[in-house]
DNA sequence: CCAATGCCGTTTCATACGTTACAGAGAAAG
DNA sequence: CTTTCTCTGTAACGTATGAAACGGCATTGG
């Protein structure tokens, strides 16, 4: 009766995580990251996990109100099995009451829901084919936050195939790349809400070039969709000053997932040449990603 | 290889199920019924709940092919991070169901809601006023695929305070920086999974200087959450051959939106400024982000 | 009806487990 | 610089745990 544990253990470890000391919270964080089977460990197993000694281990949940270890693990498989029970089962008291983590977590979640259900399916194959297809040259360009997301874009397509490139630097430099384009390559923009004026006008004069040009925008439609070839509509409002890029980086994900999978021989081949050039310093080997 | 447990233990108790008698049926069926919880309690309490006697247990799990029971719980513990980890649990019948979109879109969101559940409100308070305090410079720093990351973050943090720095180029050149790097400063690293030695090694160093590290990490915590005074654990396995950003994306999010909300004077008449100064090409007014 | 065999629980035992006490290291205060 | 206090790992302890031996019981075949 020392304590009710009517709220689950992650939640009363993450409220008294301030009271938990330097080596305390070690435990703590692999116990989070892995809840919650690190607890259901033997005392051994967990302290090694984390790098501490079995009496740390005890301290800790002791400090959550528990007097003993098995008593602390029965609670833990008490929890598991109500949510195992009822497999969504959010945290009860998850009104809108919430903090900003989860109001962000349920907006954010929601965009990505949105986005993806509304894509057409022919859009996105369409791109997936566009960019997969080894003769053409991939351009990218984004504006201020854009400019994040097609680097992060390239990291993965640089895998898979050659010839990507992400315009970057000052724009009066961009008209030089302008030259490079022809009908057969590919121009990707990022571009959302508070349209950046030289990106619009890259992209139009690519246009003009016969660039197939790829669009990523928000609901409401940069300018630039009247010239693309394929428009891919993100929500991006979140309860935030800003907006949110996340539910464009889960497409860039999902594109890069698609090509990878729906060209798995060439982009296997292209991997495993990589792994032998790439002489890692510690002469680990590289794993597939 | 004296037993490899290749598909879950649930479906090798279900092939066995007629090899077993009667009253080792009972445990069975209890460990079916309570998944995999009943058998992650110790032998007295699974003999009891299945109304059979201790040796029975035991007798049980030999069929199955494990050698101790502790090895028996082990395989469940391992199973159930697995199930847990990535949430294929969802839609059991519609194995191959929905199409990789909404698989995606489900496990990318469930990625975010753990990430965010899970995490310490004190860690991510301390973090903010690291952040949002004017007289630290900040540094960013990323692997591979960090780098984009670590851009977007600054593309943000730059709006808000002054002194933000992305460490990037060729490692090589990474220790002029180093140099730079006092106990009052704050250097923020994302390395997740095949964790880069020189990614690494920099983070070393610079703790080694004092400087205070938070570290965007996935939930195995690269070696350098060791000597970070503040590690992020995100949740990263999608139905992908690729790990996922997209929970690390969201997480940046959240704490600019916070630092954003939580030091609003300081932040508004920096934008304000920053509007006044820029003067857009076509003349249009910025409005507040 | 009897004997044999497989099944299951009770008892016993060794071990590994959780727990406690203690001492050293380090930081903070004087 | 010294003292005090907090924090953390080592070591020792008692116990509960998993595992093995044994015996009774029911079922089956003769």
């Amino acid at each position: 009766m020392s304590t009710k544990h009517t709220r689950s253990i992650a939640e009363e470890l993450r409220r008294s995580f301030d009271r938990l000391t330097p080596t305390e919270r070690k435990p703590a964080r692999v116990l989070l990251a892995n809840y919650p089977v690190a607890g259901l460990e033997t005392v051994a197993q967990f302290a090694a996990r984390a790098e501490v000694s079995g009496p740390t281990i005890l301290r800790l949940i002791g400090k959550l109100g528990f007097s003993s270890y098995p008593e602390f693990q029965q609670a833990l498989r008490e929890e598991l099995t109500a949510r195992l029970q009822s497999p969504l089962a959010k945290t009860p008291g998850a009104g809108a009451g919430g903090d900003l983590l989860e109001r962000m977590a349920e907006a954010v979640c929601d965009n990505i829901r949105v986005t993806l259900a509304d894509l057409p399916r022919a859009e996105f194959d369409a791109v997936v084919a566009l960019l997969a297809d080894p003769r053409r040259t991939i351009y990218l360009l984004g504006g201020r936050f854009g400019q994040a997301l097609a680097e992060y874009f390239r990291a993965h397509l640089r895998v898979l195939r050659k010839g990507v490139q992400v315009i970057s630097g000052q724009p009066a430099t961009w008209p030089e790349t302008l030259l490079d384009l022809s009908p057969k390559d590919v121009l990707v923009v990022f571009d959302v809400r508070r349209y950046q004026t030289d990106v619009i006008t890259f992209a139009e004069r690519a246009a003009a070039r016969g660039t197939q040009i790829v669009l990523f925008t928000d609901q409401w439609l940069s300018p630039i969709s009247k010239v693309a070839a394929h428009t891919l509509p993100v929500h991006i409002t979140v309860p935030s000053r800003w907006d949110s890029a996340v539910a464009t980086l889960t497409l860039i994900e999902c594109l890069i997932a698609t090509i990878t999978e729906r060209h798995w021989p060439q982009a296997r081949s292209r991997i495993e040449q990589l792994e032998a050039l790439r002489q890692t310093p510690d002469g680990a080997p590289l794993e597939l990603p």
